[in-house]
RNA sequence: UGGGGUAUCGCCAAGUUGGUAAGGCACGGGAUUCUGAAUCCCGCAUUCGUUGGUUCGAGUCCAGCUACCCCAGCCA
């Protein structure tokens, strides 16, 4: 588990902090992160694992993996190898605590019984429409199915005989048994088991009936001595049917488990639902569920965010009941804050320009000293030579005043290495600049004789001989406006959320990188080997730029 | 005259029993800098959806409005 978390408040501790003051939950806070293994795990999801695991740390508690398998038509083990997956690569350890509701099922079963025994639940063979016309409107009340009032042991047997597959899908379901007239929906007699004949990817063929949500998550929660189980608010008005049917059952109110709400995470110029994030996947808009612009965990952990930078940002938004959607720069400030501290730096040089410095020998190559982090004692040799790129973006010819870079007859440094002097624009017969003669000060370097000369703009450059030649791949948004809403969020696809350039080059040093190791490279941004990287073929993700106030001076 | 929620700075979000509006992001200004990065200062709600009321005093209590979100799957 990560440590050191400072926990800001938020109700939901409020909500704890008085249960405890109460004398509640004497055993210590236990919750649990109740995925549904049919979908690959996003920001949203994170945001919770962050609450459930994060609230249980906090008060030295337990927090549960479980998988949230009632619906066989839905769900796939493909999933839950990835979600175990992230969880971890979060990290969080549910140690010897990953749990499947479908576990459960003949204890489920048993609860069914008892319900029914106590006069609290009904086999009903009215069929799907009849049960959505009996079960009224937001407005009217529902009518009482006419199967409502069997007896205990008709109940019974039916039941046990929609066990035994002795009836079609469809046919009968078990329903609560609470009030058809009740203002709100979910407790107009709620059904609880339905008849599949679908093979389930854990119970295989042993069952033909599954509960349903509403009834398998609070038993699974008491059934596991859960404490506070927190969802988001969507099962608000579920509420009241999770402590009916404890309470129906019989579970003591002082320690059964409390189901506390809290709103789902939104993210500006981001898709979070799990049918668009496939829509995505599938119609290929993307590579995969894993796609560095997807914001699926896989996703960002391939792009190159930290855990920690995640954790972080799900600390940093809080947890509220408003509905709120978050300016996704608070993201990328917690990466760039956390891979600030932790990534070494490089020079990379993404649009090179070719400049000669034409007073430096052309055999020789002189290998000078750079620090890896600015506060940090590693460091490394970068070759330099009589001829390096530089930043097409870094010279200009008709500069204006503010622009402290290379331009004609100007001076600049080279980071770790000398002082440059552009004498000379070299273009080719469209006018566009391809080339520039430079001379060095041979005395400029660091803890030479002129090494303090006040130069405002310092470079970062490259061997055009020693260097790598590497692929960068940048990312924009994969909305282009906050999309989320729209009935067709495909045509607010930003086309150029990918651009790949592969003339990039990289200095040596980075020759034997490996998958994920990330760098800053200097004056770009943050930079993420990618698993498709290769000795003979480097790949970088760019996980996000560095903050470019030059760029905001320029807008004006 | 269905029910359940939520409304505090551009975006998140603290605000315990009423005592006179935290913090982060973003933004603006400055210092510093061999990354126009980082760092460091400074600024950024006389006001808490709205209208009234109670009170010496209300974001916090009361009443009425308004806006937005969720609910009529044999999904979760």
């Amino acid at each position: 588990m990560p440590e050191n978390v400072n926990f800001l408040p938020n109700f939901i501790h409020n909500i704890i902090d008085e249960d405890l003051k109460d004398g509640k939950y004497a055993d210590g806070i236990h919750t649990r992160f109740p995925p549904e293994p049919n979908g690959y795990l996003h920001i949203g999801h994170a945001k919770s694992i962050c609450i459930n695991f994060g609230t249980a740390q906090k008060y030295k508690g337990l927090c549960n993996l479980r998988f949230d398998d009632t619906n066989p038509t839905k769900e796939d083990i493909e999933y839950v190898d990835s979600i175990q997956e992230d969880v971890k690569w979060l990290g969080f350890s549910w140690d010897d605590r990953m749990f499947y509701a479908s576990n459960y099922f003949d204890k489920l079963y048993d609860f069914a019984v008892e319900l029914i025994k106590r006069g609290k639940a009904y086999v009903c063979d009215l069929n799907a429409e009849q049960i959505k016309e009996y079960r009224g409107t937001l407005t009217e009340p529902g009518i009482k199915s006419p199967y409502r009032d069997r007896s205990v042991e008709e109940n019974i047997d039916l039941f046990g005989r929609m066990k035994n597959g002795e009836f079609a899908d469809g046919a009968k379901v078990l329903r609560a048994k609470i009030n058809m007239a009740s203002p709100n929906i979910t407790m107009r007699d709620p059904i609880i088991y339905r008849i599949s004949h679908t093979p389930h990817h854990r119970t295989g063929e042993k069952w033909c009936i599954y509960p349903m949500y509403d009834f398998a998550h609070p038993l699974s929660d008491a059934i596991e001595g859960i404490t506070h189980s927190i969802c988001t608010l969507e099962f608000e008005e579920h509420r009241p049917l999770y402590n009916w049917l404890l309470e129906s059952l019989g579970f003591d109110i002082n320690s059964r488990p409390k189901q506390i709400e809290f709103a789902r995470l939104n993210l500006t110029n981001t898709v979070m639902s799990k049918r668009k994030l496939r829509q995505l996947v599938e119609g290929n808009y993307v590579s995969g569920w894993d796609d560095p612009r997807m914001p699926t965990i896989s996703g960002f952990r391939r792009r190159g965010y930290t855990a920690a930078s995640i954790r972080d940002f799900c600390e940093q938004i809080g947890v509220a009941k408003s509905n709120s959607l978050v300016d996704i720069a608070m993201l990328e400030h917690c990466v760039r804050e956390d891979l600030n501290k932790k990534a070494n730096r490089v020079m990379a040089v993404l649009h090179p320009l070719k400049v000669v410095i034409t007073n430096f020998p052309a055999d020789k190559r002189e290998d000078l000293l750079a620090e890896n982090r600015p506060d940090s004692d590693g460091t490394r040799y970068v070759p330099f030579t009589r001829e390096i790129y530089i930043e097409q973006a870094d010279f200009m010819e008709n500069a204006p005043k503010k622009f402290f870079r290379l331009k004609p007859e100007g001076e600049v440094r080279l980071k770790y290495a000398y002082i440059i002097k552009c004498n000379e624009v070299i273009k080719d017969t469209d006018g566009n600049v391809v080339e520039l003669h430079c001379t060095y000060d041979p005395e400029s370097k660091r803890g030479g004789a002129t090494a303090s000369r006040k130069i405002k703009g310092t470079l970062h450059w490259v061997s055009v001989k020693e260097s790598l030649p590497v692929e960068v791949r940048l990312y924009d948004y994969l909305l282009k406006a906050d999309a989320d809403n729209q009935k067709d969020f495909i045509t607010a696809l930003n086309p150029n959320s990918l651009t790949v350039l592969s003339e990039c080059r990289i200095e040596p040093s980075v020759a034997w990188v490996s998958q994920g190791t990330k760098y800053q490279f200097l004056r770009e941004g943050y930079f993420c080997v990618d698993k498709d990287s290769r000795k003979e073929h480097l790949v970088f993700n760019r996980v996000v730029g560095l903050r470019d106030s030059w760029a905001k001076a320029k807008r004006k």
